[in-house]
RNA sequence: GGUGGCGUAGCCAAGUGGUUAGGCAACGGAUUGCAAAUCCGUCACACGGGGGUUCGAAUCCCCCCGCCACCUCCA
């Protein structure tokens, strides 16, 4: 078994990875998630999908893995840094622009994030763990944790009141600033554009705690005005002597969030700490400042790391960070019409974005729309540590991918059946147990070398097409079906309901003979509906096919009624009437049915 | 200006000193009534350019060119 490896920001290296717990099995991690003031684009998905694969692969390496990811909705201003008299929250600008309160704003981007979430199969927001709000905290709901770091730093000297009643975090304080993003102190004095707030000590100081009058969202630490009551009570049992007097009621900083949350969630120290590479700096940074400077939290080097066992001056133990993704080699902008919600993709004319439909369908998307399972693929397929340019050539790669893998796995699952089948107990060849766990073993070496997902992609495909080349018995099409869902365990990009069939040359000779055909028609649930379905009958006892368009809507395709058609179609070609046998497979198609011939009969796919 | 990164065949993308990565597209062939799927083959003795080190360089060193990101809100 290979050992996971990953790159770590802090030390700019790949380390081994070594969980902090004792017993080597469970692993914390902490991801950032959405600032719910609009839809997600899928340059935010990009980067949450790989702390998706990530936490798949820990769970592969036999982990338990707590993951948590936040939703930002108050504190992230528009301009976060820059001057203390402009910044705006974001939430609060876009609440007041739609003319909505931050709240009801808040709660509705995050339903959007969540739904976004669960059309790309991420696992923290699928089953049971959609459930647990503490996997998904709300940073308006941790203000007491904020508040109470916020006080440990004042008392800690790491951090300020100023006349204003702002509290500031004291960067000189904490000499590390700047290891993990490699910014030195020169560079960032340098640069004129970090504005020197009047009350600031130094220019790259940053708050912990706002004061602005105007703001929506605001609490008084001094009372339980602005506050929920369930937080207030929590307030007063985590400061029962509160917080220092001069701090004015506001509202809390952007990076004291994260610091708060994670440390409530997942303990003061914790193994992974994810997000996207524009998180390195500011963000991050302030974070770590922040907790060493409330908590003095430190993990020590992992095994193999240069610094083994040295401690460092950060609460996570490895940073990862997921490059951006482009479009046309450059970063996503709304006016060249080349910034994508995940929506947007998914459903371009549901979002107002017919230019974009109507691109996607010369690329061959029916209706305009990118599957999820593509999108998902898509955003997947290169390493983390590369920028990733997306467009729509990828999609149609991802789309051609997606399709050999699923029809492989139709394939498999046919063969398979309902595994009833009497003769389960033969055993499968040497060849094919040996290119499954070889398989297994090599898509595992190339995910755990630092998420390496196009070599895990080229096992995959390697193993595809060796397994097209085999004649492959029940027992084997049983092992290759686990090999396929194995690899699915991370990539989950398959449809794994039973989307397809087999029907055999002898059961439609059957059909036609013994005048079943009939029938089964009156099993059909759509003749019912038919307006006249004796006419209809007729018709095609005649050889005249009715257009599905006159029958059933694509829900009631099921395998009955293709089995009907197939056998009416079998029926044409007999008699060499190809014009109509192809109409029928045309028609088909059209309903969303692929009905393909093969030497032992004729196989069916829902698309 | 400072920092980091990239440039691999038509496209996407692994590979960091020595045996065909892989996918997509296109084309040819096998198979098929026609398709679909699948297989075989071709494009592919590819590595931005120029020097150098080496028995051997996409990989190491030097110089140059082009592109991108970060340093300001951003995943």
């Amino acid at each position: 078994m290979s050992v996971l490896k990953l790159k770590n920001t802090y030390t700019r290296s790949v380390e081994t990875f070594q969980p902090l717990d004792p017993e080597g099995r469970r692993v914390t991690m902490y991801s950032c998630g959405p600032t719910v003031y609009s839809y997600a684009h899928i340059g935010n998905f990009r980067s949450f999908l790989m702390s998706d694969v990530l936490r798949r692969v820990l769970e592969r390496n036999g982990y338990e893995v707590r993951h948590v990811m936040n939703i930002t909705d108050v504190g992230h201003l528009t301009e976060d840094d820059v001057a203390d008299a402009q910044g705006e929250d974001k939430l609060q600008k876009a609440a007041r622009e739609m003319g909505w309160d931050p709240y009801k704003l808040a709660r509705f981007y995050e339903h959007a994030f969540v739904e976004d979430a669960r059309h790309l199969r991420m696992k923290n927001y699928s089953g049971g763990e959609a459930g647990e709000p503490e996997l998904h905290p709300r940073a308006a709901g941790h203000v007491p944790e904020m508040l109470e770091l916020i006080q440990k730093l004042i008392e800690n000297d790491h951090a300020y009141v100023d006349d204003s009643g702002q509290v500031y975090f004291d960067i000189q304080k904490f000499p590390e600033y700047g290891k993990l993003s490699g910014k030195v102190i020169d560079d960032l004095e340098a640069g004129a554009r970090v504005a020197v707030g009047e009350h600031k000590r130094d220019p790259r100081d940053f708050y912990l705690w706002k004061v602005d009058p105007k703001h929506l969202m605001q609490w008084d630490p001094h009372s339980d005005k602005g506050w929920d009551a369930a937080d207030y009570e929590r307030y007063r049992q985590l400061l029962p002597d509160g917080v220092d007097e001069r701090i004015k009621p506001g509202f809390p900083g952007w990076h004291v969030e994260c610091s708060a949350m994670s440390r409530a969630h997942l303990g003061s120290v914790i193994d992974i700490h994810t997000g996207g590479e524009d998180n390195i700096f500011p963000h991050h940074e302030c974070e770590i400042a922040q907790s060493y400077g409330a908590y003095s939290t430190k993990v020590p080097g992992p095994h193999g790391a240069p610094d083994e066992g040295a401690p460092r001056h950060s609460f996570a133990r490895y940073w990862l960070h997921g490059r951006f993704l482009l479009v046309n080699n450059k970063k996503m902008s709304k006016r060249d019409g080349t910034f994508y919600t995940v929506r947007d993709l998914l459903d371009p004319r549901g979002n107002e974005r017919d230019e974009l439909a109507v691109e996607l369908e010369g690329a061959g998307f029916k209706d305009g729309k990118v599957p999820a399972n593509v999108l998902r693929y898509a955003l997947i397929s290169n390493q983390y540590t590369q920028p990733m340019n997306f467009g729509v050539d990828l999609l149609k790669q991802a789309r051609a991918s997606v399709e050999r893998l699923q029809i492989r796995y139709d394939k498999l699952r046919e063969a398979v059946g309902d595994d009833t089948n009497p003769d389960a107990d033969e055993t499968a060849s040497d060849k094919v147990l040996e290119l499954v766990s070889k398989a297994d073993e090599d898509f595992d070496a190339a995910l755990n070398d630092n998420l390496n997902i196009p070599n895990a992609l080229a096992v995959v495909f390697g193993a595809v097409n060796e397994l097209n080349t085999m004649e492959l018995g029940l027992a084997e099409a049983r092992e290759a079906l686990r090999l396929m869902e194995s690899f699915d365990g991370v990539l989950d990009v398959l449809d794994r309901s039973a989307r397809s069939g087999l029907i055999t040359r002898e059961q439609v000779a059957t059909w036609l003979d013994s005048g079943t055909l009939q029938a089964k028609a009156k099993h059909l649930k759509h003749w019912a509906e038919a307006p006249d379905r004796e006419q209809l009958w007729e018709m095609i006892e005649a050889g005249q096919l009715p257009m599905f368009e006159d029958l059933a809507p694509i829900e009631q395709m099921d395998a009955e009624t293709i089995e009907l058609f197939a056998a009416i179609r079998q029926n044409a070609r007999k008699v060499k009437d190809f014009a109509t046998a192809d109409a029928i497979r045309d028609d088909l198609k059209r309903r969303g049915v692929q009905l393909e011939d093969t030497p032992q009969g004729f196989r069916w796919v829902l698309g």
